[in-house]
DNA sequence: GCGAATTTAGCAACAGCGTTGCGTAATAGA
DNA sequence: TCTATTACGCAACGCTGTTGCTAAATTCGC
């Protein structure tokens, strides 16, 4: 959630953030584990730890005898006690996932969408699906909302969907706002490559440094995680990678300039090439390092997972042999750990991350068009009606 | 200065710094700017504008009478209350410059380095110019500290020269620790191009979004404010933007790979062809907003400002015309502000940075080895025994 | 067995932040 | 002179994390 702001209920979404993400990345763990990895004293630590428990976010899980004293208890996160919806709307499927509070998946489906469908036929598809997921009324009253990730471009802040590239209805389509009256739930709405690098962030916890993950589906793009949050830009149009030009004089890209390294990357799929396309996207991914220099990078998207270890080995190759000083600066490799479901369940985390997450402080916004959906204390959802 | 626990003095300071903000944006401010600005409560704001009276950061400059009712105090940042000195170290020169609270430059000298230069030989130089700087006993007490802007890699956060490109004699220097000895001074160590972008930043004000710094000399960089910050990556190598591939099959760069950026751009400078120097640059621009999306495009560096408008005007052609919906994507583009002391005075500015502008509070981040050098009230710098 | 040492954990008081309620100062207009 | 209006701050408050200290639960030595 973003605010401008400052005030003390800050401090304390923003520790409760962090305690919730030692949570979600060891299994178990005690008050001197979250005092050393947060810093703040034990006696603080006491406190969140209690606010946590009374709402159901984590709980004891037995104790730890320090072989002298007092036994220390353990806590564990309560993965069951909320739960998020989320959607990944491709050009002809609509996939949707219910995700827990530890970011796991517990709950896949995947239907067909009409070619060229309209907003109205989206909602309808997500309706239906939803409700057969939110029948269990123990559910129910966990869900935090829906997430939805979709190409773009988008305006995240607004819920609007511009122009979503190949779909003809879909000029300026208020999505949030018409999802939320349908859905009756709170709706998140981003561009699916920046869904899929927040289900990785959130799943690996506050210590996932700056990080990108490549999606190869129809197209190339980006998701960036930079700094502790989501990079989406200044009109939430960044992840557009693969219309970046690594070759001045190559082929005329649907974009209309030379040498993209989407169609650069097509042409040798096209062929059949496919050691030639993984060599084609590790050039690109070498690219990003050298500009961004990130810790991390996960490989995502059907077209690339069609070939996964092919992708991986050539961009682990060039990450190792391209990059000067590639002993210290070259990032860990690795394939998407949710596979097909990333973007959908990054797309449901973002609402967790938005209510359970590190709040983010960013100055300079008109603090007039602040949304605020938090549901305090005893949130029941609100579909009831 | 980056924290990991949230506790008031957080907010404090975070709030402190968007009024700063303020006042260096707007010539003059009253409260009532500032609670639009901010969304604070106007009784925060008179405590804030109190405290930083009292530390005589800002100080009344007349009333604005609104018709009708008690008459508005108006304020003013105090540009000489704080000073701060950079140093843009390049390969042959060294540029000194000292900057007031307010982002101006208010003196700049460049002195010559000898060849290949060692550690030692670069302290001699720093001492000897900022030793004339601050014979002012005035000045002296305002000091904040020093910044030091050059080539990586390096290691920001432990003040540390990895490999400066081009220069023999260091590899791991100490460099902040070195300085701080001997200068008696703070001392702050980044990238030339990160500490060029934080000068254009602070510039701003708040309202600075993503944006990039575009160096072209004797290489090409950038430097990226992302999310309200400097993006440094992982290991402080961010911005290594001349090292794209933009010609897969084009001539070998030093670093090794084909058909870099940079490379390119400097057969065409070879070849004197400045307009083509100018066209290849602005295809790598283009690349970056595909990337991120930036709102912002500054160009700066000795080589590109010898032909500042070409390449200026290159760049602003191509980000209207290569851009999908550039009519909404397209950033403005602009030649830095400050020209060639751009570095130095970045580097200067981030030391005000960390004591006057807006503290990042990053997760994750173990809390012992937080450096705390923050003049709180009365400071009066170190440089006296 | 029993007391000392050790480790964990929480209660109570505190300082500091922004917020709220309300009184006061300063002006223009009637 | 009175009233409406606008600006502004004092005082009390709620909330945060912090500090000081006490209590609880365990192991170890005698």
């Amino acid at each position: 959630m973003t605010r401008t702001t400052a005030d003390v209920t800050f401090l304390r979404d923003y520790n409760q953030a962090q305690v919730l993400a030692v949570g979600r990345t060891a299994r178990t763990f005690e008050r001197s584990t979250v005092v050393a990895a947060t810093g703040l004293t034990p006696q603080a630590v006491s406190k969140v730890i209690a606010r946590l428990s009374a709402d159901g976010l984590i709980r004891p899980a037995g104790v730890r005898r320090p072989g002298i004293g007092k036994p220390a208890v353990v806590y564990e996160l309560v993965p069951d006690s909320r739960y998020a919806i989320g959607a990944h709307v491709a050009r002809r499927t609509l996939r949707l996932v219910l995700v827990d509070l530890a970011g796991a998946v517990r709950h896949s489906t995947v239907r067909p969408l009409p070619a060229d469908f309209t907003p109205e036929q989206l909602l309808d598809a997500l309706c239906a699906g939803i409700g057969t997921i939110t029948e269990d009324p123990a559910l129910r009253d966990r869900l935090t909302g829906v997430g939805l990730g979709m190409i773009g471009p988008l305006d995240h802040a607004n819920g609007l969907v511009r122009d979503a590239h190949g779909l003809r209805h879909w000029h300026d389509v208020p999505l949030r706002e018409l999802a939320e009256a349908r859905l009756r739930l709170p709706v998140h709405l981003d561009k699916d490559v920046t869904a899929g690098v927040t289900a990785e962030a959130w799943r690996h916890g506050a210590t996932f440094g700056d990080a990108a993950l490549i999606m190869v589906e129809s197209g190339i793009g980006g998701g960036f995680w930079l700094g502790g949050a989501a990079h989406r830009g200044a009109h939430t149009n960044a992840g557009e990678f693969g219309h970046t030009v690594v070759d001045l004089d190559g082929p005329v890209c649907v974009c209309g300039r030379h040498g993209c390294l989407e169609v650069v990357h097509l042409r040798a799929t096209e062929a059949e090439d496919v050691p030639r396309a993984a060599r084609v996207l590790a050039i690109g991914v070498v690219n990003l390092l050298q500009t961004l220099d990130l810790a991390h990078v996960v490989l995502a998207g059907a077209d690339l997972l069609r070939h996964a270890e092919v992708y991986r080995a050539a961009v682990e190759q060039a990450v190792r042999t391209d990059v000067r000083r590639a002993d210290w600066l070259a990032p860990t490799v690795t394939l998407s750990s949710l596979g097909a479901d990333v973007i959908a369940a990054g797309a449901a985390i973002q609402v967790l991350d938005q209510l359970y997450g590190i709040p983010d402080l960013t100055p300079g916004t008109p603090p007039t068009t602040v949304r605020q959906h938090r549901p305090t204390g005893d949130y029941r959802g609100i579909s009831s009606a």
